[in-house]
DNA sequence: GTTATTAATCGTACATTTGCGATGAACTAA
DNA sequence: TTAGTTCATCGCAAATGTACGATTAATAAC
């Protein structure tokens, strides 16, 4: 893929934001965040009973939740306890809620 | 791309925000959708000027917006102007304004 | 040591996204 | 009609994402 020659500036909370909204953008991935920040808080593959999918592949979501700070995982030997990242969570919360803010007038005339 | 056997079932919300923040995952959609909602409401090409990207490339990621239902187009006649859909915004505002609200206990102990 | 359990990673296949230039459609103005 | 403007769409190439099974690594239990 060819990138635009001239870069393009972001502010830091825009790419933020589009990289919390990237890993957002997948409903397994709603759902594990929805269960770990709700069902019994901190977790760990008993996602598995929970969603029908491979393990090589909730494995795979729960890398790119990693990755966007979202959840953090505790070894716990045999056993891994994912829990929602409550910095980040604090974070995304906030850029989310003041992007949806309508600052001036965001409704059309 | 092989889709699991056993349909996972999603909850409308789920799709509905998955699908949103999926349109949300791209730093010049934010720009865009930044754009409308705050600089001066309903806009059309003068994108352009603010985005150093294609014109295609601009008009592909408008597609998005408008497919995930984010903001409108109303041609005018060489030009077409694009706002914000409010309902969407607030439907958009409502789902993840939800789903951050730490509903039990969000925090790990 | 061996075995069992858990989860990450690898390799593969296919789909989707992202960017571009080129072309085409719609309308205005001359 | 002829140009000019604006924007969507097409076709392409490269990158990324999504799913899977197979393998590997780490640890516990024996």
């Amino acid at each position: 893929m060819q990138r635009t020659l001239s870069v393009i500036e972001y502010s830091v909370d825009e790419e933020a934001m589009a990289a919390i909204a990237k890993a957002l953008g997948h409903p397994v991935r709603l759902k594990i965040l929805k269960l770990l920040a709700t069902h019994e808080c901190c977790f760990t593959g008993e996602l598995r009973e929970l969603i029908p999918m491979a393990q090589s592949t909730i494995s795979q979501h729960l890398k790119a939740l990693l990755e966007a700070g979202l959840i953090q995982g505790e070894i716990n030997p045999p056993k891994v306890r994912y829990c929602i990242n409550p910095e980040r969570w604090l974070k995304a919360s906030a850029l989310f809620g003041k992007f949806f803010i309508p600052d001036k007038r965001s409704l059309c005339d």
